[in-house]
DNA sequence: TGAAAGATCGTTTTT
DNA sequence: CGATCTTTCA
């Protein structure tokens, strides 16, 4: 079979690229897998190239499985069986690869590293911030871990050290986060452990620093493609300089209408910044959309066109008209669950073989979704929550493997130093903590030295030393047995297994079973002679059991699992203001823009049918009373003539009656007659190259996520900015002395955000969102507001 | 010390 | 509502 036939002009152009550097710039449905795929196939087959001299890099495991499994059979297809395969996986996975098997030098810059490190998941980190805490005397009144947390993360992913942040502090509360995140990271290295950053940015170090490593990696790999371009962040794109050698035979695969992550640092700037860090680059944009019908498309590309930080991407479709995208506006969030399942319902009956997805933005609604499928007797299928490697008792049993492996790892020492429960309390776990933090020594080693000591009252230290044993025993077992072995033994000798079966409950009963399903796990494993760290780090690593196979043709997943699949039919809920767009977003004109972008990769998952709902009242936490919700400002910007309303209308629009829906409507209207004019109106930029060019000639502040940050404040939208903040200090001033996102104080409305300018000076008409009284337009020389 | 009741709290998205 | 932390009492 012939690689290319089946491509058109600009995918051919993009697999027959191979030496140099390579954009792609594909739009959603174009083909995208496809042309990496056969790319990778034309590698090997046509170019000659073999296949461990290719690394693909995927944004999850899942699509990195996909893209395994696709290229070896579209090589058979065309008569080439492969014993090996190109090296295809997530960045994480890869620098984890890198690292153990590379990493000797990183030594020299950080102390006390071994290729036996630990990988650091979100739970740990919580709790050696919570470690942290409890060193320096303060509590989460002062800051939320997790929030630290996104402060930490943003701060590395800027290249910040704790000192520099420290040198910028803006106050007291940066002072003390410039303390806990330096602590933070000197507990991850005393127990030799990476948290999800430090696999990047620590990998970009031992390339930079270790240039033998570098020659080994360019010797090795000789083409490398990354998809997902569009999120990936700041030290991703630095590694990928660093891997492609001098050949620079690099093609990255991106579509910034997809861009969704940005809150985890995806930087927009990679894509312009290609072209600087490779001026030879040759662009190919895919266009031609193949997934949907038009009309879902039409829909899907108006609400996206209300974005104006975009390159105005012409997606077109060749195929069928198809029928109208369907709005049902439920009375309530239970009425909204019952109508997606009997859409799926009635899909699946009448298109037998089919499948289709429910999706929402927030994990916590699938709740009433999955009572309403399971009350008609639908099978479904959740992608993500709360993944198998989360559970509580899978993470204790990790946490003993991982207490005998890495004696260094405090945390997950102390996660298991009294589970199940042995009698050694708060006051003895701190006086170890206390001890080891004197004598500058791990906590396993404060245990060994208060025990020969004779330190220890004498109940803790009888419960000290089962302990001591216990743990002492496991590194035995591990070194004389397969290792998988070991986690029968630890369910055993430490009494795990007698505590859940003694307690007798539906929950005990279902955390042996996903323990069993834990061994099951590991004995697969170790018959594929992966070793115990292989198989730590892919607990770590990867999120969900990743439900390839996805059994059951009803899937259930947030907008942001469905990036990168599709259906045939596609239910979106919850569209509404405060769910979705998000709360949180309200407020920031360019994480509302990211909100909009979700909406379009959910819009566009579907092929043939694609229906969205909103509920008109909704209860946000369990107790209290319903909530009014207002529609989704993305449902008035879908074309009037591909969306149509079904089920009972209440009242003939989605109108409220209050002043907010109103002001809102005709606000939408006219910015959508703004974004048309800008678009084709002289130069778009459409063009990588003329990008913030065209935003200057427009006379536009250029989007947040285009700029470089300043030195100060970077970003919005990132979890950082959200904390202190005192107002987006970084954001150009429009002419009328505004800025966008500005918080302002109005006399009757109280306090709000700028969230758009029309015209210059004293005459501009701003858009103001109040918290009390929505969205307001007023005039700036007459509007009397004060800064907030 | 630990189980059990009570209070609190905060809710986005994921490698 | 549900997870998680705190307090209470045996």
């Amino acid at each position: 079979m012939d690689l290319l036939a089946s491509l058109n002009p600009r995918q051919r152009e993009a697999v027959l690229h191979t030496e140099g550097p390579l954009l792609i710039l594909a739009g959603a449905g174009s083909g995208k897998t496809r042309v990496l795929i056969h790319r990778i196939a034309h590698l090997i087959q046509g170019v000659g190239a073999t296949p461990e001299s290719i690394l693909a890099v995927t944004f999850t495991n899942k699509a990195a499985g996909e893209m395994r499994s696709r290229v070896s059979s579209t090589l058979e297809d065309s008569g080439m069986a492969l014993e090996r395969s190109p090296f295809v996986s997530t960045f994480h996975s890869f620098c984890v690869r890198l690292l153990r098997r590379y990493g000797a030098p990183l030594a020299d810059l950080r102390p006390g590293f071994t290729s036996s490190f630990t990988i650091f998941d979100e739970a740990d980190q919580v709790a050696a911030v919570k470690s942290v805490y409890r060193e320096i005397g303060i509590d989460e009144k002062f800051m939320k871990a997790r929030a630290l947390l996104s402060a930490v993360s943003h701060s590395k992913n800027h290249g910040k050290t704790p000192q520099d942040f420290y040198e910028s502090a803006e106050g007291p509360q940066d002072d003390k986060i410039a303390v806990i995140f330096e602590k933070y990271q000197a507990l991850l290295q005393s127990s030799n452990a990476f948290d999800f950053d430090d696999l990047l940015l620590e990998s970009v170090r031992l390339l930079k620093h270790s240039e033998q490593t570098r020659a080994s990696l360019h010797e090795r790999f000789r083409y490398l493609m990354i998809d997902e371009y569009q999120d990936t962040n700041r030290p991703q794109y630095e590694l990928m300089k660093l891997l492609t050698g001098a050949a620079h035979n690099v093609c990255v695969v991106g579509d910034e209408d997809q861009s969704i992550y940005s809150w985890r640092g995806a930087d927009i700037r990679n894509i312009l910044d290609f072209e600087k860090g490779f001026p030879e680059a040759s662009v190919v944009r895919l266009e031609q959309n193949y997934r949907s019908t038009k009309r879902i498309l039409a829909a899907a590309s108006g609400v996206v066109a209300n974005n104006l930080d975009r390159k105005g991407k012409n997606l077109w479709a060749d195929g069928e008209e198809g029928s109208p995208v369907l709005f049902y506006h439920a009375p309530d969030s239970d009425a909204e669950a019952r109508y997606a399942a009997r859409c799926v319902d009635r899909h699946l009956t009448e298109n037998p073989g089919k499948n289709a997805a429910i999706l929402y933005r927030a994990n916590s609604q699938s709740r009433q979704i999955e009572e309403a499928l399971r009350r008609i007797n639908r099978d479904y299928k959740v992608v993500g929550g709360v993944s198998f490697y989360q559970r509580a008792e899978v993470k204790d049993i990790l946490a003993y493997l991982k207490s005998a492996t890495s004696s260094a790892n405090a945390i997950s020492l102390m996660r298991i130093i009294n589970t199940p429960a042995r009698g050694i309390g708060r006051t003895t776990v701190e006086q170890i903590e206390n001890h080891a933090r004197r004598a500058g020594i791990s906590m396993w080693e404060a245990i060994e030295q208060m025990l020969s000591e004779g330190r220890f009252p004498a109940r803790a230290r009888a419960a000290v030393a089962v302990f001591h044993r216990l743990i002492g025993g496991l590194r035995k077992q591990l070194s004389d047995e397969p290792w998988y072995e070991a986690i029968p033994w630890i369910m055993d000798e430490s009494g795990y297994r007698s505590m859940l079966e003694s307690d007798g409950s539906i929950e005990a009963a279902g955390r042996l079973e996903n323990i069993n399903e834990f061994i099951n796990a590991a004995a697969d494993a170790y018959r594929r002679s992966e070793s115990l760290d292989e198989f730590l780090d892919q607990a770590a690593l990867v999120a969900d059991t990743d439900q390839l196979d996805s059994s059951s043709p009803v899937l259930l997943m947030t907008l942001h699992s469905a990036k990168g699949l599709e259906f045939p039919l596609v239910v979106m809920t919850g569209l509404e203001e405060g769910i979705f767009p998000h709360g949180r977003s309200l407020e920031d004109p360019a994480a509302l823009e990211e909100e909009r972008r979700l909406c379009y990769v959910g819009m566009t998952r579907a092929r043939e049918q694609l229906i969205l709902i909103a509920a008109r009242a909704r209860r946000r936490f369990g107790g209290g009373s319903p909530e009014l919700m207002m529609p989704s400002r993305f449902l008035k910007e879908i074309p009037r003539d591909v969306l149509q309303s079904v089920g009972q209308q209440v009242s003939p629009s989605w109108n409220t009656g209050d002043g907010y829906s109103l002001d809102l409507q005709a606000e939408q209207h006219e910015v959508r007659e703004t974004v048309q004019r800008r678009l084709y109106d002289g130069p778009t930029y459409n063009s990588v190259e003329n990008l913030s060019g065209f935003f200057a000639k427009k006379n536009l502040p250029v989007p947040a996520n285009l700029r470089r940050p300043a030195q100060a404040k970077p970003r919005s939208g990132a979890p950082a900015q959200r904390m202190p903040a005192g107002g987006p200090a970084w954001r150009a001033r429009h002419t009328s002395g505004y800025r966008l996102g500005e918080k302002v104080r109005h006399s009757k409305y109280g306090v709000g955000t700028v969230m758009k300018f029309e015209g210059d000076g004293d005459d501009t008409k701003l858009t103001v969102h109040f918290r009390s009284a929505g969205l307001k337009k007023l005039v700036a020389k007459f509007a009397g507001l004060q800064p907030a």
